[in-house]
This record gives structure tokens, C-alpha cells and sequence, in this order.
DNA sequence: ATCCCGAGGG
DNA sequence: CCCTCTGGAT
């Protein structure tokens, strides 16, 4: 296991490769954004975007999806994969927001009450509460999890809950924002899962993961 | 542990 | 063709 110092290290190097990265998912109100992260699920972010501008033509507000018909949503998130269950948690998600109260620029800032509606999960949660809010989270989606594991944060069975949590006891609190999207960028844009650039990778010296597969010689 | 499930990339 | 994508609910 890498140790707390080195792992920080690592983590500042990310820091200056991608020293902008942010949310990409487009949303003009926390209520879209609720919705776009929701259909995010096991999804690109591109795909949600090209979706959600016809979506938020029609559906823009809560109201509106609220009373929309779940076949009309499907409509315009058919492109995304798992829509149908998306599409029936945007509904559902809608009206209970509606009966709690919630416009389009007020969520609920609690993590277990946003987690009460259908499609918002632990991941979904902090995205949402942090984006929004700024409220401390670190959401550990797949390339979080992934990058977590190659640099022997955590060992390689461990728990999407346990990768969290290990998270938050290393980084400062004032950084989990941030730094869950720098993770984010590194892993989509260079510890990818498929070709990961190892052989150019400033991390090398703190990663197990590339070193051994460096050792095995890769043939780009 | 398993299901949901389309687009894009390699 | 197969793998992966800011997971969640059962």
C-alpha cells in the first residue's frame, strides 16, 4: 500500500497535469444537473449532454418533468444506455421533489435525504451536493475507483465505500472537491482503463500497477 | 451477486 | 468485435 505522503505527492503531480478540470456534464439550474448526473450512470458524460439539450428543451424544470409521461422522457434519453430505468427515476425523482417542496435553483443539501430519491445514489449524492453546494464529498465513480486501486491506495477487493473513505482520511477536507475531479481527468484522459499511458506517465514511480505492467513490456 | 443497456472507442 | 462509460436497485 502506498503510503499517506507519497500518495499526496502522486495526487499534487495530478494536480498540475490538469490544473482546470471540472464538471463536464451541461445544466443551468441544480436541478438539471440532478438529472444529468443521474442519467450518467454507466454512461460518458458526452452522451449525456447530447441528450439533455433536447431533454431540457422540453423537461426543463421540475414541474415540467414531474407531469411528463415516462415515455416522453424516454424519448430523448433513449441514446443513453439503462434509459429506460433512468428515464422512470426522473419522473419519480420529479414529483417527489415537487411534494418536499424543491424548485429548480433548491435541492435538499442533506446527502441521505437526496439519496431518498429513486436514481440518486452515494455517487450521484456528492456530485450533486458538491458541484452545487461545495459541501465535502468525494464521489467515487468508476475512474476514481480505478485509479485509487492502480496506485495501491486501497487493496484491489476493496469496497466502492472503502475507497471513500480511505479518500477522505488521506486528503484534506477542503480538497475533496477538487481533488475528486482531478482524479476524475486523470482517469479519463491518461490512467484510462483500456490503454493507460504508463509509458509516459509522471506517476510511475508511485505506481505499482504501471510499473509491473512497464516490466511486461507494452507494445503501444 | 445480478440486472439494467446504448453509444463510442480501440 | 469487445470493452468501457462520473451507478443504482433488487
Amino acid at each position: 500500500m502506498i503510503s499517506k505522503q507519497k500518495f499526496l505527492e502522486a495526487l499534487e503531480i495530478i494536480n498540475e497535469m490538469f490544473p482546470d478540470a471540472h464538471g463536464e456534464l451541461n445544466w443551468n439550474t441544480p436541478f438539471q444537473l440532478l438529472v444529468a448526473t443521474i442519467l450518467s450512470a454507466q454512461a460518458t458524460d458526452k452522451g449525456v449532454n447530447k441528450a439533455t439539450v433536447a431533454l431540457f428543451e422540453h423537461f426543463p424544470t421540475v414541474t415540467s418533468m414531474a407531469n411528463a409521461e415516462i415515455v416522453e422522457i424516454e424519448q430523448f434519453t433513449k441514446t443513453i444506455g439503462l434509459y429506460h430505468n433512468k428515464s422512470k427515476s426522473l419522473k419519480k425523482t420529479a414529483e417527489m421533489l415537487l411534494e418536499w417542496g424543491y424548485s429548480n435553483n433548491e435541492l435538499p443539501k442533506d446527502k441521505k435525504e437526496l439519496q431518498l430519491l429513486p436514481g440518486v445514489g452515494r455517487k450521484t449524492a456528492n456530485v450533486v451536493l458538491g458541484e452545487v453546494y461545495g459541501i465535502p464529498g468525494i464521489a467515487v465513480d468508476t475512474h476514481v475507483e480505478r485509479v485509487s486501486k492502480r496506485l495501491s491506495l486501497v487493496k484491489q477487493e476493496a469496497s466502492v465505500i472503502e475507497v471513500e473513505e480511505k479518500l477522505m482520511k488521506v486528503i484534506p477536507e477542503d480538497k475533496w472537491v477538487s481533488s475528486h475531479h482531478h482524479l476524475i481527468f486523470f482517469g479519463r484522459y491518461h490512467c484510462t482503463a483500456k490503454n493507460p499511458k504508463c509509458n509516459f506517465c509522471p506517476l510511475i514511480v508511485y505506481c505499482n500497477f504501471g510499473q509491473a505492467r512497464m516490466k511486461e513490456g507494452i507494445h503501444v
